[in-house]
DNA sequence: GCCAAACTTTCGGCAAACCGAAACCTCGCT
DNA sequence: AGCGAGGTTTCGGTTTGCCGAAAGTTTGGC
């Protein structure tokens, strides 16, 4: 069936973004602590989903998304990262406050607004945390990257995204100018400099939330 | 208790919309056929508002809004309209396209976008159809008006509103250039003559569509 | 190779909104 | 005054999504 209720996409869209920087599948109780619900409401949901094809589950297994359920999962991610991107741009947003508005916006916006905004803004391929904008098919332009706290010592690249998990980090970071494309070498774990030859400690916590070109 | 869930917030809306143009208390059969739902769900959630102290209701008896409900019914109206005024503003909505999306964005948009919204509005105090846009106080501008199908022959005045309720009225009348703000006599029943001496059949849905000074 | 910890599922329950059918008021008309 | 039509409420039931407690499964460590 279609099922494209609000909570089903919420489940969806976290199963995608599990998997979208790292390659290990999701299990229930991890789903359950990022949604903020109880197990056995996962395994309800589970139960839902799978019937419907938008995702596969062995009993006491973690869960993989199916085709069906990745591109439904793309479509929220792509409305989401979309609206971050207008409430930044257009509407006077830090990129440290735009994640709850966004979360309810994503599912109550239509595909006709989408587009309008996604037009104003000369269709971006990143949302402000440098996150990727999937296409309409569900395509993402995913680039290699790196954790900064996985660098070794020495190493050279670009900010390619920051999480935007902890808005305390969005704001460290936005406070010492560190953002998608900045470059940067790690001199010491959690030193970098920067092209301008400026010095900047990061803490663990954001080392944690920084991807950076490989 | 606070009690602001969607459906709430529509049936306070609907409640208020029925006596904003018009004196009489809306019934709860016809509060009903509004909604599109059955009497007893009526029934049900009346039950709810009133115990919420936002309206009061007599068994058997009609709807009125409470202080406490019409602040909350015409916070909501505030939400529609300006987020109608935006979709035909910047969004590249006619003015026959934009109820149904303001319908679902009024109950999720925040409070800090609506503000931004209107700031980049220039803080309207009309919506594309006319109606005013109640203030953040629940204060309403509303002029004295009067429905062009119960005008005399012979009266001049101006459009002051155009109901929203029917879109194929909206689309007769944006072709035949009328709208809030256009001066008129009305020279026969259904027949206005403009300002520029042109004169315009209405249809009787549109002439019971038309809100024009008294 | 077994067992306990940790994880997952099952089960009964709750709240919000909705429904249809049946019971219940009200009011106007005779 | 009484009666019936029409509007309102009650009642039992449905769906979606959530919960906690209890039962079931898996797995790592000994």
């Amino acid at each position: 069936m279609t099922y494209t209720t609000g909570a089903a996409e919420d489940y969806l869209k976290t199963i995608y973004a599990h998997t979208e920087w790292q390659t290990d599948l999701i299990t229930p109780s991890a789903l359950a602590v990022r949604l903020g619900v109880a197990p056995s409401s996962v395994t309800e949901m589970v139960k839902k989903l799978a019937a419907s094809g938008l995702i596969t589950h062995v009993p006491y297994g973690p869960l993989a998304l199916t085709d069906a359920g990745r591109l439904r999962a793309t479509a929220v991610v792509r409305r989401h990262r979309l609206i971050e991107t207008w409430l930044v741009g257009e509407m006077g947003y830090d990129w440290d406050e735009v994640h709850d508005e966004a979360e309810i916006l994503e599912h109550s916006i239509s595909d006709r607004l989408l587009e309008a905004i996604n037009a104003r803004l000369g269709f971006p391929a990143h949302d402000p945390h440098g996150d990727p904008i999937p296409a309409a098919d569900g395509t993402v332009q995913r680039p290699a990257a790196l954790l900064l706290a996985d660098a070794e010592v020495s190493h050279s690249g670009t900010v390619l995204r920051i999480s935007d998990r902890d808005p305390a980090v969005l704001r460290e970071l936005a406070a010492d100018l560190i953002g998608p494309g900045t470059q940067f070498t790690l001199a010491a774990p959690f030193t970098i400099v920067l092209a301008d030859g400026q010095s900047r400690l990061v803490t663990p916590a954001a080392a944690r939330s920084i991807w950076v070109t490989a």
